[in-house]
DNA sequence: TATGAATGAGCTTTCATTCAT
DNA sequence: TATGAATGAAAGCTCATTCAT
């Protein structure tokens, strides 16, 4: 693996895990086996790489979602919903998709990470609220834009408290909790 | 007002918007009009200065809190719960617990405040499973634990969106459907 | 002596002779038996370090200009003339001119001192202008302006090369010959 | 044209413009179109490529100079000091000279450049020096070594003066009273 | 010849902390 | 109580130079 690589990956692991400023440029190298020359050889500067770990990052969350949006075609909107929230709370175990709660949390909270990624950050928040809002169009008794939000606020504050308190969290039951709750509002039955 | 009490004031706000790291101890003397001999004369170092912040800015929260809690004795089961979810979402406006969510971001995000703070943390949240708990004991189709965790996150999820994103969040609509969300969890009749 | 003015002091003697980049805060701190913090207390950066430098040297060559200007009242434009050029060559001995010289030399080739220096620069070209231009003014056979740009220029290129080559330079007698020169072209007799 | 060629060209005007410490091999590359290893390719180190420079540099001047020096033969002393103080005036507005008076300058102030260069800068003012004194033999009234010294200090100081204050530089006006004031010094009557 | 990845020393600057006053 | 001068470690970054290809 080349370097720049190995770089990347293991500001990934600091920046999600220790945050942006406290990850010193000497600490990825320690960490990557590097010096700091071969960091600003790579990376104009730590904002540059920055970047280049969100895309990075956006990247593998990618690949992890394309897996269910695949083959949903056919199914009705109360199927397709059921699909997508089983999907987020299974990818949750993932330890992708944990650093990648963690890497968009610092995000927020650190006003210069949000700085540097501020056009990134809104493109993928479009995103999410696209794609539930392609679901909800199909289900009369849903507010398009409100549930959407709703729903990303939620999975993001579930997320995040599983992520930080992990040990004995019980998601599995919050999940069947969340989806019947969804099913209920949206005037579907209750499933299981 | 004494010098102390400014430094904290200072030091809250900024904590909760730009995070504990990126928080020099110049730039609170600078903002609190105040030398740094001062600082380190009032608390012994950066780290004990946190934890009285911490510890401050719980009073003020509990202050704001305090007010429902308050009369909510001889109601039902429902109208507890909607009176509490009711008070938490219009609080969500208030700057004090603005920064209150701010400043618990950073806790959760920054490893050094959360190794400093991890006792206090701990005592907070089971406080408020405590207060969830207390009301959900009373339905008979609720899952204590369970409901009490999803909804402690669920609400740090819409308060961290809300105040991040602020301008046009619809956050008022949201909170009627998050209530009658959970009505309809809980086997009660929506409202409105 | 305040550890300000030494610091200020030992950036004048290597800002002068090795110039301002190559002058590292390092080595002013190691000359000047002071932290490196120290420098940054009493000086916002390298740049204000500069500034102040600059102004501090300006006063010293003021004070030492004084002495002449001093008493030449009731003189003719020729002595006045003689006594200002005497001067000038004399005090090029003087270790503070001569550092003067070679830190304006410095600003003059290094582009990032220029930058910083730029106003303080022009204001005091100005001033050894209208120095000039004040004695020509009488003299009907000289060219206020030309002349003073010359005789600045000249004294520059001499002081310049006494500098650097010292030893073994003849600057008394290209003193003589040099205010001879202009005693012919401005229309007296020659001295000595 | 080689790349050998393109960089001490593009160094030239870096060295000159810049400074020698200022100018990093890696703007050289930039500027020059050309990789890191080229440049160590062909040269040992920034030490040679800077005498490489000096001595393209010299090359180039004398190229210059030569066209006047030929065709002096025959004339009175008077009428060659007239000649070269012309042509160094004139050339004065070239712009290969001008970089040659910055990039000299630079040698003098830089210590660096000076060590590096000491032994091919005294070969270079002998020649001045021995080109002056060849005139100056030829009148009486002269003080070979003296007026020598003099008045390459001199037109340093002036070509300094033009080159970095350019813009409304009265430089052909210093020029008439400059060839005047020699001529009274040395006997002659005033041209003009 | 030529490339550019990689190194490590050194640079300016920030910062929590100490201490004499 | 309060000041601010002083310290020294560590931060982000630059740069000449080396070396495998």
């Amino acid at each position: 693996m080349g370097k720049k690589q190995q770089i990347i990956q293991v500001a990934i692991e600091l920046f999600a895990t220790q945050g942006y400023e406290k990850t010193s440029i000497s600490a990825i190298c320690a960490h990557a086996h590097v010096s700091k020359g071969a960091v600003f050889h790579h990376f104009k500067n730590k904002e540059e790489l920055l970047r280049e770990v969100f895309i990075h990052m956006a990247e593998i969350v990618n690949e992890v979602d394309d897996n269910v949006d695949a083959m949903t075609e056919g199914l009705s909107a109360k199927e397709k919903l059921i699909n997508l929230l089983d999907h987020i709370f299974m990818s949750m175990a993932l330890p992708e998709k944990q650093l990648s709660y963690q890497f968009e949390l610092q995000i927020l909270c650190q006003s210069t990470m949000r700085a540097v990624l501020e056009d990134l950050i809104e493109d993928r928040y479009r995103l999410m609220m696209a794609s539930f809002q392609t679901i909800l169009r199909d289900i009369p008794s849903a507010d398009g834009v409100v549930d959407s939000h709703m729903l990303i606020a939620e999975i993001d504050g579930i997320a995040i408290n599983y992520v930080f308190a992990k040990d004995d969290y019980p998601l599995e039951e919050i999940k069947k909790r969340f989806i019947n709750k969804y099913l209920l509002l949206l005037g579907f039955e209750k499933i299981k």
